[in-house]
DNA sequence: TTTTACTTGCAACTTTGTTGCGAAAGCAAG
DNA sequence: CTTGCTTTCGCAACAAAGTTGCAAGTAAAA
């Protein structure tokens, strides 16, 4: 499910979507930084700071990050403006290096990725806190009838649902603060 | 897939989701103001005339509509205010009678919908125009395995493609505005 | 008809994301 | 290492969608 890989002496997250454990353990092993210095090069595009820093957060991040989120795990130090987040999150999205996911909350989420990403996909989305992770790929894709003269492209699957951290018997602390109203 | 019934004296929807066809023609043969009065004397809350309008708009609408097509749909004669539409919704989808979808482009969509409305339930989303409407019912419930303390309460699925209006033979004339960068 | 609690309208505000434009910074050539 | 071209960034202003507080209005019960 969750294959690695060695690209150029780094280890690298062939699976787009990675769960909590596997993440952590890969971003203590290796220098988030180096991956996504080197996702940035293969693009041929320009490598600038707020690009590897961005992609870097999102390859060490355990879960799907808002745009908030991803500013506040961005160092300080850089400096990065609001916008140019932005800026470059589109960017990588447009480069397949990272994956977009739009959840009920009317906020953008966003998972490092890479251009292996294809193919049904499932999201699980905290009814309490909004928070989104990638589940393994569904077998069964399940067939649709559509009215004539429209064409299907994708077909998204999301569970919804409560998440550990928001469950009835486990501690209340919640990761991210928000609920639906 | 799609049953009227008769409730005292008006023909009511039964089934939440209905498509363009079947919905117009209902629309036709009753007010849908007399339903939406119906159905919201049933919830025992008040009767007030945005509820009743707003209802009444949701009822004869072909697909899911956001608030700002609601607005532009409801009579202007009533000069309900915009916060109110919002209260309105936020009341209708609380008492079960309209249903809430999030699409792509961070807008909240509504649809008339009964307590009927349960199980597993499709969505077709346009990735030109935005627009949402709601498929048939699907049967085969795909299972998704969920990590350690997640515990799962909906699937939704999605089929993301071009509507019929959006398709690339047909005429080039959009329903609504909108367009995906 | 009066009373009371629920709704509405208005204005101001918040959050999320976008656009225009001049300044800064990559990258390649010399 | 410097020059110059082009891309990218930072800033400020803007825009859309939705929310909040509060006074005024109104449906429904007494």
């Amino acid at each position: 499910m969750f294959l690695l890989n060695n690209v150029s002496g780094l280890t690298v997250l062939r699976h787009p979507c990675l769960n909590l454990a596997i993440r952590r353990i890969v971003a203590l092993k290796t220098n988030a930084s180096d991956i996504a210095e080197e996702c940035i090069r293969k693009t041929g595009a320009r490598m600038t700071r707020p690009r590897i820093a961005v992609l870097a957060v999102l390859f060490a991040a355990e879960r799907a990050l808002t745009h908030t989120e991803l500013e506040s795990r961005l160092p300080a130090s850089l400096g990065v403006n609001r916008v140019t987040i932005y800026r470059v999150l589109e960017w990588l999205t447009a480069q397949g290096l990272a994956h977009k996911i739009a959840g009920d909350d009317r906020v953008w989420r966003f998972n490092a990725a890479d251009h292996a990403h294809r193919g049904p996909h499932a999201h699980f989305e905290c009814s309490d806190c909004g928070q989104v992770l990638c589940l393994e790929p569904v077998e069964a894709r399940p067939a649709v009838k559509l009215p004539a003269g429209f064409r299907q492209k994708a077909v998204e699957l999301t569970v919804k649902g409560v998440c550990a951290d928001c469950g009835p018997t486990q501690n209340k602390a919640r990761t991210s603060g928000r609920h639906q109203h």
